[in-house]
RNA sequence: GCGCAGGUGGCAGAGCGGUCAAUUGCAUUAGACUGUAAAUCUAACGCCCAUGUGGCUACGGGGGUUCGAAUCCCUCCCUGCGCACCA
């Protein structure tokens, strides 16, 4: 009984711990400013503060965002502390970096409701209670002119310029407003009140997180240092998980639903998909198919359970490799059937009223679906817009390949 | 403050008095093919009545000219550029 203390146990726990941060350090990882000085912090068995910052603008969260809180659960594991910064101040600037959409100011209601939803979330990937939770209104709003003054007067117009998306839209002649400008400081700013060593977030924060590394030397502190993570591609395979481009997974998706969107994704996107969204490793020389199988399983598992993850591959290939009607069904509850209606036990109802209920945007869309042959009812292909159902309740509406309903007569 | 150029459908971007519900690309939706892949092909893509050389609403807001305006005029709002200002 060594209780872990002999030299074997030391060297091997040593070892482990070594590969731990070798594993922190590459996977997933697309650039370490500056790699050295990490590493050597980590080594040093130093407890780190790990700064991530996220605005509070939307409460959901999708697979996108779980990129970085993946990487902040493994510096957790390792024992350093994950500082989360939510930024109600600055969400109301709106960070620049996609498009310039302007933002309306958040009331404080609207920041815990979001914030609520979001730590609900994130706390299946990290361990909320273990973070330091902060709120960058704490500091930014005790900024009154001087001290900005004070603050602005440490960076150069030239240097925020340099941000490429500030500089296409100059070159492009749109609009950039100072708040934006000022944008990269603020978040600058709050790796310095918190002391942060080490901030991560995608590559597109890079310059963000950079001007925490100036600002911080020029107030003579210890730079942070920082990771950049890669932007994961949505299920369009093209364009960055977005919500605004809607090709997302969303946390809170059903386990069916996100099962098929993580099936819908290309090939091409599969071992990304592993190396970043989960802590798994893409199956060897496994056909793509199976290896999506596997992927969609994984995933719908860590922010469902095994159990119900079991199921949504069950469910997608009785639904969509056998064409099976999936167990699952939205029911679709009509009231107010036709008085006409002949059947005592239903009623009689025109397929364009069905499909309204159904959610299809007007009538014009209702039609050009039945035109083109997208809606059936149970099995049946219905063409003809006039089509009047007589219905018992319990039938199938199935538009297109992903929509279907089952249908619930509620009588008055 | 002055001058110039702009503001068109989810986005990009044509149109510049009638044939404009508005070319085209992207996105989207549906169908075919599949592993619900991807790629590809086909079609649709403001709304309403659906019989039509149909009706209604739309081209930043408001007003006007005209038989007729996204297109011309006035005005307001917004954006960019230049000039002026620059403690």
């Amino acid at each position: 009984m060594c209780g872990g203390l002999c030299y074997n146990c030391t060297y091997m726990k040593l070892e482990r711990k070594e590969g731990q941060i070798e594993q922190l350090l590459t996977r997933g990882v697309e650039e370490i400013i500056t790699l050295e000085h990490l590493k050597n912090a980590l080594l040093s068995g130093k407890k780190l503060r790990v700064k991530f910052g996220i605005d509070p603008t939307k409460p959901d969260i999708h697979l996108g965002h779980t990129v970085p809180l993946l990487k902040l659960r493994e510096f957790q594991k390792l024992g350093h502390k994950a500082v989360l910064i939510i930024g109600d101040f600055t969400a109301q600037i709106g960070d620049p970096s996609g498009q310039s959409a302007e933002r309306k100011p958040l009331t404080k209601k609207e920041v815990k409701m979001n914030m609520r939803h979001y730590l609900a979330q994130a706390g299946k990937v990290i361990d909320v209670k273990r973070a330091e939770v902060r709120y960058n209104s704490e500091w930014l709003t005790k900024l009154d002119g001087q001290k900005l003054t004070k603050l602005l007067m440490l960076i150069s117009v030239q240097q925020m310029i340099e941000r490429n998306d500030f500089k296409e839209r100059i070159e492009k002649g749109k609009s950039l407003r100072m708040q934006e400008l000022l944008y990269p400081v603020f978040q600058a700013y709050d790796s310095v009140m918190i002391k942060a060593d080490l901030e991560i977030g995608g590559s597109d924060q890079k310059f963000n997180l950079l001007t925490g590394r100036t600002l911080m030397e020029r107030l003579r502190m210890k730079p942070q240092d920082i990771i950049t993570l890669p932007l994961i591609e949505g299920t369009d395979g093209v364009r960055k998980m977005s919500k605004s481009y809607d090709n997302y997974v969303a946390m809170n998706d059903t386990p069916n639903d996100m099962f098929g969107k993580l099936m819908r994704i290309p090939d091409s996107l599969i071992n990304k998909y592993f190396e970043l969204l989960t802590e798994a490793n893409p199956p060897n020389n496994a056909n793509p198919y199976a290896a999506k199988l596997l992927l969609a399983e994984t995933i719908v598992e860590m922010y469902h359970s095994p159990l119900l993850a079991q199921k949504a591959r069950e469910e997608f290939k009785r639904v969509f490799s056998k064409k099976e009607t999936p167990y699952d069904i939205t029911d679709l509850r009509i009231r107010n059937l036709c008085p006409f209606g002949t059947s005592p036990a239903g009623g009689e109802l025109g397929i364009m009223e069905l499909l309204l209920a159904a959610n299809v945007p007007s009538k014009s869309e209702a039609r050009r679906l039945l035109a083109q042959g997208a809606v059936k009812l149970n099995e049946k292909t219905l063409i003809d817009p006039d089509t009047m159902l007589i219905l018992k309740g319990g039938e199938i509406l199935k538009i297109g390949k992903h929509r279907f309903f089952k249908i619930r007569l509620i009588r008055n």
